[in-house]
DNA sequence: GTGGTCTAGACCACG
DNA sequence: GTGGTCTAGACCACT
């Protein structure tokens, strides 16, 4: 299933997996109608707590992300299809952003760093339209 | 002084401020001997709790960035010269930070899911290499 | 049969079921010794799980209600019939929640909203006389 | 501040509660930028869980209800005063409901049933149109 | 065994 | 002291 969460970060874990979850299906690695890990399964994967993969589970559904079915599983949604990237973009998006990566530790800047200059340089782009 | 900080994001607010002043200073826009905003000035500036700063720049100073004269002010640390990045490397940063930001929104990525993506991949550069 | 049952609904499958039986009971529309369908019939037709619809007829059953006779069928209690509505009463009461209703869709009332008012409106009166 | 909640109703009492908040706001009994009492304090209140509160207004948050305000207060969002009904429409409501009600209590049908008609008839009125 | 609600209580960020 | 996150664990609704 391939998600990963730091519990060093600044950034909350209901967060992490709320945006790697949406990061897997925007990039198509989950399709409509496949089924998630169970709440259970997937707190124990990620050595988390069940109310917290809950609560981020709940979070996409309200999101139109996923369909949670009581007694039954929590599977992607269809109304999903549309927004998936197609695999050239995703990889391309990929592969920028290791460059970028590599760029800053060489640099010496920290993770922390180029993830507040991009929250910055984003704010910019999307005020300036 | 060019500092912004989002009351919104998942993000501590002492962290965004604290990477924010890191990356100024990395960048060279702050150098060895600059004066620093006094930490109530800032924090009307930035509509946050002047403690809040207060503790930014004790962080920081901890780390070596910054140098607290009490009664006096506070000031960019001499030690600092030697991190400095060139112009030239923060603007290629810049620039492809800039491109990326393009793609992603292009195709329909939100920033958390961009952050998410670059820590993912930082973490796996980091292990490699 | 005219049941019809939301999932979305915060109220529990089993008392929607319930009550839903209940007033298709008290306004005469099921009368005594009348056939209700089979718990299988039932289930599949409103898609939930048939031990949930035979756990409303047990329920039912407990409360007076329903009748079941193993290897023929569920019926419709005779003591019921002392607590039907006469169909002006209904009709009545029906004309009238219709028109609270408009009146709520109108004022930009939500149906969560109105059914919490009766609720507190119904302890109110039941508390004061 | 005249909220109340039950709990022996099926219905989960973040529903009731949320509801009722949301009542009050529509009613205009809580108008923009009136402080909400501290979670912790309606929590003891009304003799629930603090995180169960928590919950609530976090989700009023999220539809625009609500402002929280780490470390200062949680207040009424001013968008809210578009929504807000006109104290006469507010008191016929009330008055039919009233009226509805007792109706239903001398007709001998339950809340719990006046409830499901009430959620019947809505959807037979929002599909109609 | 699946998701859902609720509790009690710890610890953190912010003012 | 205010809201926010997280945990551990109980009990419920549903399949």
């Amino acid at each position: 299933m391939n998600i990963e969460i730091s519990k060093q970060s600044a950034t909350p874990l209901y967060v992490q997996l709320n945006e790697q979850i949406r990061l897997l299906i925007h990039r198509g690695a989950l399709k409509p109608d496949d089924a998630m890990p169970t709440v259970r399964t997937l707190a124990v994967q990620l050595k988390i707590n069940a109310n917290t993969v809950a609560r981020v589970y709940r979070d996409l559904q309200r999101d139109g992300l996923l369909r949670l079915q009581r007694g039954i599983g929590t599977f992607v949604a269809q109304s999903v299809a549309e927004q998936a990237l197609n695999q050239e973009d995703y990889r391309m998006i990929r592969h920028k952003a290791l460059a970028l990566i590599k760029d800053c530790n060489q640099a010496g800047l920290r993770v922390g760093e180029l993830k507040q200059l991009i929250a910055t340089l984003w704010k910019e782009v999307a005020d300036e339209g």
